[in-house]
DNA sequence: GTCTATAGATTGATAGAC
DNA sequence: GTCTATCAATCTATAGAC
């Protein structure tokens, strides 16, 4: 087992610490400290606790995204291979899944999933402008797949489902696969937990349904 | 025009003020400055930040869970006596609609309906437990209704869903009806806006789809 | 009820020794 | 690179005059 470097377990303190308690609520001193550093060393690592985030941020949206990419790209080849429109499954899937998926089984993913659902309605400038910089490109080319899919749908409807689907994923995600959060209800008498994966066939057919019309 | 209260520019302030910035970084100096009043009065007045913000979570959602609770109990006994099921849009409808149309005509109602959206995610505990207390009876009212209106679909695959629901409704509003907010993104050719009425009934469409199966 | 003044605590950032 | 010590700014909350 190779040594972490300080700079990583400030990330995976920052990650953790951020996700629970979010970006306004957690100071520096708190992230330190679990990270076993000084509190000087996210200045001369990063710079600032801004920068912290933004690297945090990165860190596990770079790869979470390039994946996405591939995947649609998979199901556009090879619809055009067989001379068929993608299917609106196989995008949203492409979309979805590796959200879901691509940090279950990683240190500090069940973190980050938390976060995920929040980073969307962030208030923060600092969390929302680093979030909006890694998905514009990928909201972008999602968005010609999913007209490609469904060219029958004006695209001033096309959009509003978009959000529809991503709204879904992440209050979903985070209400159903994480138990602490869902613990907060404890006068509500909810049936058991999906599992990770069954969670993600039942959104997906959710959104299947509702994204498919006309 | 009666003369508003300390307490209501006060409530205003902060609705306005959170919904921009969130709770933690939304001082009282900027809320009794934006009130005109002065900073002993949030604690003359309401004892503290957290009661402040407790308050003006309750003077919106109270009258909002009535209408959602009227509405929904309208739908139930109409197919009472008609001798049918309850319809998922009807049901869907009462919980969506007056989220979105109640707060369009009076005074702070769409800076509540933005912190609307972001609510459900907030990190902080002050507002999470106070919105938990007031969603809670009415999510388990709602339960029970869509149980009544799709027998079929097994609970462990219901509950599911109508976080699905929630989550594209939170975001689909915020998104779609705050300008601002979309102009965040402004490399992002996006279709005009939809007007509310038609928001409301796109996602009524969708998520009716999603939740009708087998 | 409204105000001034301030207590008491916490924050992000940094200077400078080692 | 890591540490101590500290600055300067901010915050909520409150005491007490009017």
């Amino acid at each position: 087992m190779p040594e972490r470097t300080t700079q990583d377990r400030l990330l995976d303190a920052a990650e953790q610490l951020v996700a629970l308690k979010g970006y306004a609520n957690t100071s520096l001193r708190e992230i330190t400290a679990k990270a076993d550093a000084n509190l000087a060393a996210v200045n001369y690592h990063f710079g600032s606790k801004e920068n912290l985030v933004a690297a945090m941020l990165g860190r596990r949206l770079e790869p979470l995204n390039k994946e996405r990419m591939s995947m649609l790209d998979a199901e556009l080849d090879l619809a055009q291979a067989e001379n068929r429109r993608p299917a609106i499954r196989a995008v949203l899937r492409a979309f979805i899944e590796p959200a879901i998926f691509f940090f279950q089984s990683r240190t500090g993913g069940k973190h980050f999933l938390r976060m995920f659902s929040r980073i969307h309605a962030d208030p923060d400038d600092a969390i929302r402008k680093e979030f909006l910089k890694h998905m514009l490109p990928v909201f972008q080319r999602f968005l010609e797949g999913f007209q490609n899919a469904l060219p029958n749908v004006a695209p001033e409807k096309l959009v509003p489902r978009i959000f529809f689907c991503i709204g879904a994923m992440g209050h979903g995600a985070s209400m159903l696969v994480d138990r602490e959060l869902r613990d907060e209800a404890p006068n509500l008498s909810l049936p058991p937990l999906l599992d990770v994966d069954a969670l993600v066939e039942e959104l997906l057919s959710f959104l299947t349904r509702g994204m498919e019309d006309q």
